[in-house]
RNA sequence: GGAGAGGUAGCGAAGUGGUCAAACGCAUCUGACUGUAAAUCAGACGGCUUACGCCUUCGAAGGUUCAAAUCCUUCCCUCUCCA
């Protein structure tokens, strides 16, 4: 195991906050492997790059010697949480639940050591609380407490919805801590305040469990990262992700679309490269290197060269990427609308329309500009809508 | 329980009987320019139709009217103040 100093030297990489670093120290120095929680809410199983840069921390965790406690919150999935206004989010089904959890698990084990991780579902502890136990935790804390943390604050201020049962999720969060018995909760900046509770929590709780904690969980915060628009932080529902699932080819194109600025975040808070050195790179060529590193980590160097010579195939060369999905169309022959309407390249037809008229359509290369135009399936065309979105079709 | 305000397209926000498929902003999409970047500029942005036009949409359901996002009734939901 590492020395006290080169450990901390790893763990602060990046972290914005580290609370109390005393405390973690201390920790460290007991020389046991410690128990680092991160607590995941299996409602939406697709990982993206935001995620990416806790479980990257987590991994350092691991590889210093400690162990991950993964916690599914399969229980809080299926209440539902309703923080949108008209879209409450439908409460998930128990199989829904499990199928999110797999997959959940599959993603999270492309960057976990899956040895050094402890999986557990929070139903476990959480579905036999009665009553009373609710009662209970729910007086260990304040409305007025509840109402520090920002996004509460900020729906409360501009007057809008927040459930009871909101309140209980940073109380049950915390709760979680105190089951798992963790000595380190790591999460983006906005888990700041529940990782907080949970330090509460785990000191009024430590008659109750009969568990010696000497020191309650150190808190680490990492920073939420942008997403691809480099203004609103990466979240599937505003669409401006990279998850780590896609194809090569989407990773590389998704990122080569991202800003000069934020390309350099991403180098901060993705990778272990030299800044300064990046710096010195073209920012094409630096922008192609973190296409590279990205795909190299949730795949192979394989794969990332192949989608970087993909993409040079295509925008320098303008050709096509080799990876075409195609799509097979029953008639023989049908109008260009129909034919991006039925494969949905256009959501409908009056999009194929607008896409046509726009010059965005192209078959085998020609621009098409007429919207009668038929295209005849004798044998296999490719289609290009916009810059990027391409499809082979050919006829059954 | 009482008093008041409000629910409009992905989001924010105008619109208070016909000229409303609904201004404007953001987001999105397409084109130009580029490094498939950003910024900028131009255009599009409910659906169906070659088109005239037709159909569906303004919390929900009914109703008034030649005509409703706009008026009436009931219901659902949110916020504020009082208790």
């Amino acid at each position: 195991m590492k020395s006290i100093e080169e450990q901390l030297k790893i763990i602060k990489r990046g972290v914005v906050e580290l609370i109390p670093e005393e405390e973690l120290i201390a920790k460290l120095k007991e020389g046991r492997p410690l128990r680092v929680k991160w607590g995941a809410d299996p409602s939406a199983p697709d990982i993206h790059l935001g995620h990416s840069v806790v479980l990257n921390k987590l991994r350092q965790f691991q590889d210093l010697g400690h162990k991950v406690i993964f916690i599914i919150g399969d229980f809080t999935a299926r209440i539902g949480d309703p923080s949108g206004k008209s879209e409450t989010r439908k409460p998930l089904t128990p199989q829904e639940v499990k199928k999110n959890a797999e997959t959940y698990q599959e993603q999270v084990f492309k960057i976990l050591d899956k040895k050094a991780t402890e999986v557990v579902y929070n139903h476990n502890w959480l579905s036999k609380l009665n009553m009373e136990d609710i009662f209970n935790l729910a007086a260990k804390y304040t409305v007025a407490r509840m109402l520090e943390r920002d996004d509460f604050m900020n729906r409360f201020e501009k007057e809008r919805p927040i459930s009871i049962h909101e309140f209980l999720y940073p109380l049950v969060q915390g709760y979680d801590s105190v089951e798992v018995k963790a000595d380190i909760e790591v999460g983006g900046t906005d888990q700041k305040f529940n990782m907080l509770v949970g330090r509460e929590l785990q000191r009024d709780y430590k008659d109750k469990t009969q568990v010696v904690i000497t020191m309650p969980q150190v808190i680490l915060t990492m920073p939420l990262l942008e997403g691809t628009d480099g203004v609103q932080k990466m979240s599937k529902s505003l669409n401006n992700y990279i998850g780590i699932t896609e194809s090569p080819a989407q990773i590389f194109g998704k990122t080569m679309s991202i800003s000069d600025d934020l390309m350099m975040r991403y180098y901060e808070l993705l990778t272990n490269e030299n800044l300064e050195a990046i710096k010195q790179l073209h920012p094409k060529e630096a922008k192609m290197k973190l296409a590279s590193i990205l795909i190299t980590k949730f795949y192979n160097a394989k794969e990332a060269q192949k989608a970087a010579e993909g993409f040079d195939a295509i925008f320098k060369q303008g050709g096509t990427p080799e990876d075409i999905e195609t799509a097979v169309v029953a008639k023989k022959e049908l109008n260009i609308i129909d034919l991006l309407s039925e494969t949905k390249l256009a959501s409908s037809k009056t999009d194929a329309k607008r896409l046509v008229g726009q010059g965005g359509v192209s078959v085998d290369g020609e621009v098409i500009k007429d919207e009668k135009q038929t295209v005849s399936l004798d044998r296999e065309r490719l289609i290009k809508v916009g810059k990027r979105r391409f499809l082979k079709v050919k006829n059954a």
